[in-house]
RNA sequence: GGAGGCGUGGUGUAGACGGCCUAACACGCAUGCCUGUCACGCAUGAGAACACGGGUUCGAAUCCCGUCGCCUCCGCCA
């Protein structure tokens, strides 16, 4: 079970195994002279055990040596502790071991920070010399959440008849969504790999090439800014099923993870939510609604209809949200006045509703009657506080889902829990002011609700999609859809992106071609493995779940990647750096 | 591309109303003492000119400008 280096791990070693002999390996977490009795907190993956050096002991002149993570290995005899000398905070804690042998593997230098020390320091530092990083016990213990999750995921998939198939790193630039990163090649001058956003295209040829349930843990990529929760390089969990409908895929990935959060963190989860988009934007002003943070929006806009201030009346859209029992102060509705400005409001409507009336930040311009009503639309009480929002379209929902979010997090109103949600029904395309043209908003494989079809022609913006996503507390977990499998109606979709025939076929063309050799109904969907472990972790960022992550600007500072490269490897591939 | 925050011994922080700072505290490190500790204890000691460059000033860690690095957010991320 254990390479013969040793026979156990620290955290294995326990009260059953009292006068059995042991051999344990690992780092120098804490060295403790008593001057001729000396103490070493032995350290590897699983935690810690206590090693206890007398003079007379074997290995004393060693332990006497000892400093902070050099690597031993010890043999000895498991023995209880002491009266009262029992440690609780230790797996192994009962117990201690008494070598016979201590063998010094390696010293090490003094660490640039304390290993033992579970005070963060700077995270550049920390990428650094990410090798002592990951010896702290909440680094392994994500990295081990991520491999007993992996195993978990790979054990479902496997139950479920699911293929792992590889697909390629090296693939081709495809129009649309984000940037990619180019790979040149000496083999054709000019000419450039792209490595895979997602293996969209290729898990979709698998589905035609009638492997009907594929799955794969893969490496994506994209050239974009980076985030919290987004790296140049991260892991799908990718998967794609043929001859399902949107049930059977949304009812098998939510007893994934299901399954997941059973087997990893032994929680049981409830059944998921659903909400259409459309729903989710009207409630939470964003297409992944945090269900943690307290009630939803309310559209004010039929009662705005009735007031007599302009701005109300002839707004788009009024929307509010109730701040139950809460009473801000003035600098918080300046604070969050300012924030609405910032994402692009006009201004922030305030009500307090104290117990004798009401007070607002618009008593020019509304009577009482009005503000009475704009409250009672609100469903506001004595007590609370509405903030609203006036705008065009989408707008205000999503300035005053941003407030919503703030004044939770800022009240402390967050609700503990894991609040997954489905939302689907997303719209197929999205205007695009920049390109002044229709862009898909997942992408051009994504198959329309059957009974929309006939409005691609006549009203793309009105057609929905068989796309889902998954949400969990507020992020963006993982996003499928129903594909088009049939070449008319990908032509069809292809003319609503002003995409031309000739591009279609010179972009896409290897598809579509596919597509006319029999292709079955298929749909799959991808799980960014990285956040699910995040917030599986507790995490406040995606890179405490990778093992070597990048920093914010994309750089590997242990590595000190990106670099430049000598000047016959740009020879090698035809390239020339511009000056 | 934009906004904000941060950058002081090995580490984490304090100092920031400019002079009391030839920079303080804790951890770590070194040396010595200590046979029951587990963030061991005690004593002694070494270690930074305050990210870098420029400016203001009699005088700058402390004010101003620029550069670099890191973090967060917006844009971007089909």
């Amino acid at each position: 079970m254990i390479s013969s280096g040793r026979t156990h791990y620290a955290a294995e070693v326990n009260d059953t195994m009292i006068g059995q002999q042991v051999r344990l390996a690992g780092w120098v977490h804490h060295r403790r002279d008593h001057g001729g009795l000396i103490f070493i907190d032995l350290r590897d993956r699983t935690g810690l055990i206590q090693i206890v050096c007398e003079p007379d002991n074997a290995g004393f002149d060693v332990a006497y040596r000892v400093r902070s993570e050099y690597v031993l290995g010890v043999t000895g005899v498991v023995r209880a502790r002491p009266e009262g000398m029992v440690n609780a905070e230790l797996a192994s804690g009962q117990v201690e071991v008494v070598p016979s042998e201590v063998i010094l593997y390696a010293t090490a230098k003094t660490p640039p920070f304390n290993v033992t020390d579970a005070k963060l320091v700077d995270e550049t530092l920390r990428l650094k010399y990410r090798y002592l990083d990951l010896r702290r016990p909440e680094l392994t213990a994500n990295l081990i959440l991520r491999d007993r999750s992996l195993m978990a995921i790979r054990q479902f998939f496997h139950r479920h008849g699911f293929l792992d198939v590889e697909t390629p790193a090296l693939a081709r630039s495809t129009p649309e969504g984000a940037r990619d990163f180019l790979v040149p090649t000496r083999i054709k001058p000019g000419h450039f790999y792209a490595l895979p956003q997602s293996p969209q295209i290729f898990k979709q040829l698998l589905m035609v090439g009638g492997l009907d349930r594929y799955y794969q843990i893969a490496k994506v990529f994209r050239d974009e800014d980076l985030r919290a929760d987004r790296q140049p390089e991260f892991t799908q969990i990718d998967v794609e099923m043929s001859f399902v409908d949107q049930e059977q895929v949304l009812d098998l990935m939510e007893s994934m993870l299901h399954d997941l959060f059973k087997a990893v963190l032994g929680e049981r989860l409830e059944r998921f939510e659903r909400m259409t988009w459309h729903d989710a934007m009207r409630l939470y002003g964003s297409d992944k609604p945090d269900l943690r943070s307290g009630p939803p929006l309310c559209t004010l806009t039929d009662v705005a209809r009735t007031l007599d201030w302009p701005v109300l009346r002839e707004a788009q859209a009024v929307v509010g949200f109730t701040l139950r029992n809460y009473r801000p102060s003035r600098r918080e509705l300046d604070q969050w006045g300012q924030q609405a400005r910032e994402l692009g409001a006009n201004g922030l409507l305030w009500l307090v509703h104290e117990t004798d009336g009401l007070r607002t930040s618009a008593s020019k311009f509304l009577s009482s009657q009005d503000l009475a009503r704009l409250a009672d639309a609100a469903g506001s009480e004595p007590g609370d506080a509405v903030l609203i929002v006036a705008g065009q379209g989408w707008h205000p929902y999503e300035v005053a889902g941003q407030l919503r979010l703030s004044f939770a997090r800022q009240a402390g109103r967050v609700e503990p829990g894991w609040r997954f949600l489905w939302v689907t029904e997303f719209p197929l395309f999205e205007w695009s002011e920049e390109e002044g043209r229709f862009v898909s908003a997942h992408h051009p494989f994504t198959r329309p609700v059957s009974e929309d079809e006939v409005l691609l022609e006549s009203n793309p913006a009105q057609v929905r999609s068989q796309a889902y996503d998954v949400v969990l507390n507020g992020i963006e977990l993982a996003s499928g859809s129903l594909r088009i499998y049939q070449p008319e109606l990908q032509a069809r979709v292809f003319d609503v992106l002003g995409l031309s025939r000739d591009e279609a076929q010179a972009k896409f063309g290897f598809l579509l071609e596919a597509f006319q050799y029999g292709a079955p109904p298929h749909g799959g969907i991808a799980f960014g493995l990285d956040r699910l472990l995040m917030l599986m972790a507790g995490a406040d960022s995606i890179r405490d779940v990778i093992a070597f992550p990048k920093t914010a600007r994309g750089t590997d500072p242990l590595m000190d990647a990106p670099s430049t490269v000598d000047p016959s490897q740009l020879r090698d591939v035809h390239l020339e750096i511009r000056k």
